[in-house]
DNA sequence: TCCATTTTTTGACGAATGTCAAAAATCCAT
DNA sequence: ATGGATTTTTGACATTCGTCAAAAAATGGA
């Protein structure tokens, strides 16, 4: 919770009020390797922080797991199409690693939100973050090539590699695995 | 700006107080076809609303203008990576048609939300409602074939293809002009 | 350590898409 | 309405990537 606490003031500065509000409203959710924080049809009614551990989010095309997301520490996980809309999910979340996590519902949290703009405003800061993390692999799906992503993966998220068996990585860049595999042995 | 007014409606419910402070914050732009909102380089300080007309951003990539986003009525636009990180943009935002927008500052949307908690919550929601597309275009964009896509297109967005060249949308989906030209051609 | 299981790599081939060039169609200002 | 500019389509070919199958390598539990 410290962890969370700390982690946060990479975004915005909160009073000593609004954190203890926030250390209230977070409970801890401990997990182990290859449970599910959320299976597809079910609906996400919390947002959750990753103190510790690895997860994938994925969903099922044609009889196969589309891995497209990791969180890894410090990172915010959720549905996040199910959280907004209140809608099932169409995805699952599954824990990667043996992971301790922090919990808030999206009921609480909107209460927080009453009592203290200053948590609002960190939400939203946050969610801008996310969002330009998303556009920028928007950009790489789109306009880069297999080899491109896998580089841009190489430089900026190696983690990912180191943790993650291939078959994942590969959906992740949105290839097949066996040419993850061809591309990473000539490079 | 009656219209920007109703259309936020859509997302939350302002006081008279709030409405009135937002209508003081923006300021009417008029551009005609071809002009620019915004070239790379320059960093983006505003928010625009797009009340009528329409819009492309775009970059430069090995000499070839890839467009990435459209905006038509209703449209919040802004280079969003330039707007939050106040770095210079990597793209242009071009009119595509003569267009009548509304624009308010960064500084002047800040001092709104210190003053009415209910704008910044309405920025909130507005964001996530963003997010939700982006995610929607990610995922296309990464894990469905170029068919699919032009399909979505051809059901979801429509209008894109009555108002915009062939060349333009093509980028937009991330294939080449004469793949579309191909698929259209035997769909 | 050894074996079964899982993960990763390799090979052969086909399908999808890009590129370059040119033709055809469309658009627009005069 | 007409001619030049722009946009869209078509053709030929190269490249990238996916799929299926099998081999090789790595992993983990007994």
């Amino acid at each position: 919770m410290k962890q969370l606490l700390n982690h946060i003031k990479n975004y915005s500065s909160l009073s000593m009020e609004a954190q203890a509000a926030l250390q209230e409203g977070f409970e801890e959710v401990v997990l182990s390797k290859n449970e599910y924080l959320l299976t597809e049809g079910k609906t996400c009614r919390h947002l959750y922080f990753l103190q510790q551990g690895a997860l994938r989010g994925f969903y099922n095309l044609d009889g196969k797991e589309i891995t497209y997301w990791f969180g890894f520490e410090n990172d915010f996980v959720t549905s996040f199409h199910s959280y907004i809309t209140g809608e099932p999910a169409v995805e699952n979340i599954q824990l990667m690693e043996g992971s301790i996590l922090w919990a808030i519902s999206k009921d609480r949290l909107a209460g927080l939100f009453n009592q203290y703009q200053e948590i609002e405003r960190l939400v939203r800061i946050i969610q801008e973050k996310y969002y330009m993390q998303l556009e920028e692999r928007f950009v790489n799906a789109q306009f880069k090539t297999a080899t491109e992503r896998y580089e841009h993966l190489l430089h900026q998220t190696p983690h990912i590699l180191e943790r993650v068996p291939l078959g994942p990585v590969a959906s992740y860049l949105g290839i097949s695995q066996e040419t993850l595999s061809r591309i990473r042995s000539r490079i």
